[in-house]
DNA sequence: TCCAAAGTTCGGTGAAGATCGAAGTATAGC
DNA sequence: GCTATACTTCGATCTTCACCGAACTTTGGA
């Protein structure tokens, strides 16, 4: 395609105050979707997609969707390398370290994710119990193993039930706080649901914050993660 | 003064094609005039001149006066950097490296520069009469020691006559293929005069190219170069 | 089927800035 | 003094592009 994308071309692409803004909030490596970009940027989204495009375009981004969200992030550590040596070059040292995902490191332990768990917890969640043969994962595809499906229905899961909706009984989705994997889908909310229901956890009603109570994480880390 | 000049700013310095040539032909480390920066971006002496300002404000290149000429050159190694990985991530490991100075070898080893030699030849000869204890350079002045006087007088050149002439004897002059000092003045006149009246070399009529012949080289090397 | 949310495309506006002609300043050497 | 060269400043033009409103597409979930 172009062949030779002249340099001038690459740091225009920064040179934008919106398109830098928006590269440096993923200077932290993790996954931001198109509307956080605008929200990051001070842009309307109409204004975020045509700068991300162009972003893409130039290979300084990519981009991986997830449902109705893109995900964007940083296309490679060169790219990261470039912009560190662009903010040393701007102010002397001031390497002003990026927030990234969510400013509030509560939000970044646990928070709601649509109607499932999301946050550092959650991701340990989905590796857990992705190591304990409970899940499959593969080319993209979650699906609960035999072995799982034990282990949920003694926790009281009715996977029938949840079977009989459209919606899919695993799917995994991308955490934007840790840039890996969470388990979404009918068994991600009722794993939510079931939280509440044991009274480990409950939301923030003014955030997406959850917060656990002490015994209750410790019961869920009994639960989920001693098998690891 | 900017105590925080955004990344973007940096970038949209390099972003204009025309101001990338000139950055581009900087790469090399040898300092080029304004002139032979417009030659190398394809503008105007105009535009050039304002690109180069704003290039010097942004504190990518510094500037060295000399007479009616101004030189500049990269402002220091992390610039050199920032351009080396642009060009990296622009094609790949496509690291076209940058025709600096004069294209034409011939140019880079000997021609004219005004009315005295410059090129490689002509920074070995500033270097070696200045090691010789013939040229005491000090604080951007160059002067005559009374040994490098009777060196040069005992070669035929009249220095009370050149005295006499408003232009000063000796200056140092910033070689733009060298990056490094050659021999000005009366007395870097006389030296070329005197090269061609030994019929050392000669000036080829269609460039500013010096061509020594090979006889005139070995005795220019015997008389110039030997005390070294 | 219907709605809401995420994101894109299109069209028009407005501002930034690259470019050059013309005129002005500074320097070198006569 | 003069002339030529190197470079800058001013002014006008013209292109590019960031921005947003409005409408459209896609997806998730009831």
């Amino acid at each position: 395609m172009h062949n030779k994308p002249n340099i001038s071309q690459i740091s225009s692409l920064i040179g934008d105050p919106a398109r830098a803004k928006m590269m440096i909030a993923l200077l932290g490596g993790k996954a931001l979707s198109a509307s956080e970009l605008a929200l990051e940027a001070n842009i309307t989204s109409q204004t975020a997609s045509s700068h991300l495009a162009k972003l893409v375009k130039g290979s300084l981004i990519a981009v991986q969707k997830q449902g109705r969200h893109r995900y964007f992030q940083l296309k490679g550590q060169e790219v990261a390398k470039l912009l560190e040596l662009l903010l040393h070059l701007s102010s002397g040292v001031e390497h002003s370290h990026v927030k990234t995902g969510p400013r509030n490191p509560e939000l970044r332990t646990a928070r709601v994710c649509y109607d499932h768990l999301a946050g550092r917890i959650a991701v340990q969640l989905f590796e857990s119990v992705s190591s304990n043969g409970y899940l499959a994962f593969r080319d993209g595809q979650v699906n609960l193993t035999a072995k799982g499906r034990t282990f949920f229905e003694n926790l009281g899961a009715d996977l029938e039930q949840m079977r009989t909706k459209r919606r899919p009984l695993c799917r995994s989705c991308l955490d934007w706080s840790e840039r890996r994997h969470h388990l979404a889908g009918s068994l991600g909310q009722w794993i939510l649901s079931d939280l509440f229901k044991k009274r480990w956890a409950k939301k923030d009603p003014d955030s997406r914050v959850i917060g656990f109570t002490k015994k209750g994480l410790d019961q869920f880390s009994e639960l989920y993660f001693s098998g690891i």
